[in-house]
DNA sequence: TGACGATGGTTCGCGATACCAACTAATGTC
DNA sequence: GACATTAGTTGGTATCGCGAACCATCGTCA
């Protein structure tokens, strides 16, 4: 394959940030399979290993309706990986906690997605890895202040 | 917000990763949306751009099963932006090749991605840019040679 | 207190995704 | 010419994500 040193070479900065997103959503893929989940499901759970989270800000942290959100939430629950615990102050809301089993599988997920990503970016030096982390850090926080919140793994 | 700031600046390599995969993938879903097509269907015709392409190639090119290809190209055909055009010499092969509309179409959405990505790269340097495309290259050559193919937008 | 708009979630219906297993048809090989 | 291989499709299932309509509760304002 010619195609690895000359392709990539020839890569323009959003081409680049797209097969990167592709890459990171299959690494995200095969963890999730690892586990015997959905990728979806996955990110739920992780969102939630800070805390509880009730329904309306979890739509709004992972861009999802909110009728989507409840049909998600319906599966992992049904798996019994989280529970609804319904809010004294308000009868209305509910909080999103984990499950003991849904932590524990959260807390691998995020664990494996975190090493495989790391290992990948082993081979890079140090100085290169900061710079990309700080570097994304910016575009996240422009694009941050123009649309909404970000939030994603692990909070 | 106290977020922008502090939030990013905890962020870990693989957190970051995660979360600029999201950011793509958001870029990406809303240039559908402006199109009136899913961000599968676009990935698709960005993928034609170079050419027809075999259902087989495709498959691998897009990490989606045969038959998950089949009712995806089912559904662009339908919309009668891409053909089946069988192959002469292989009479079970079939060419996915765009029509004039969904040439259109996929250079539009080419376009408008990069430009997007682009443009919210604006604000960073050149050398910045420069230095993460390079380093993100890196990151895919070396996870091409362990896995696949890479072969995302437009190739 | 009591009507009323706003808010938190759910339900319903729909089209799209993606997988697996099984299958058809054409290739290539021995 | 039988047989393993390869290219794609079909069928069935679970999931995803949206929008519109809807229920219950809150908060407010009179």
């Amino acid at each position: 394959m010619t195609t690895t040193t000359e392709a990539t070479t020839e890569l323009g900065f959003a081409a680049a940030l797209v097969r990167l997103s592709h890459l990171v959503q299959h690494v995200f893929a095969d963890v999730s399979r690892d586990h015997d989940i959905t990728p979806q499901q996955t990110q739920l759970l992780c969102m939630l290993i800070g805390g509880p989270v009730g329904m309306t800000e979890l739509s709004r942290l992972m861009h999802l309706e909110k009728s989507s959100l409840t049909g998600l939430v319906d599966r992992v629950e049904r798996r019994g990986l989280v529970a609804r615990v319904r809010d004294a102050r308000d009868r209305r809301a509910c909080q999103i906690a984990l499950t003991d089993e849904g932590a524990r599988l959260a807390v691998e997920s995020h664990r494996d997605v975190t090493g495989r990503l790391d290992t990948l970016a082993g081979e890079l030096p140090d100085a290169d890895q900061e710079r990309l982390t700080s570097v994304i850090a910016g575009l996240l926080a422009q694009h941050g202040t123009l649309t909404g919140r970000p939030g994603d793994l692990a909070r």
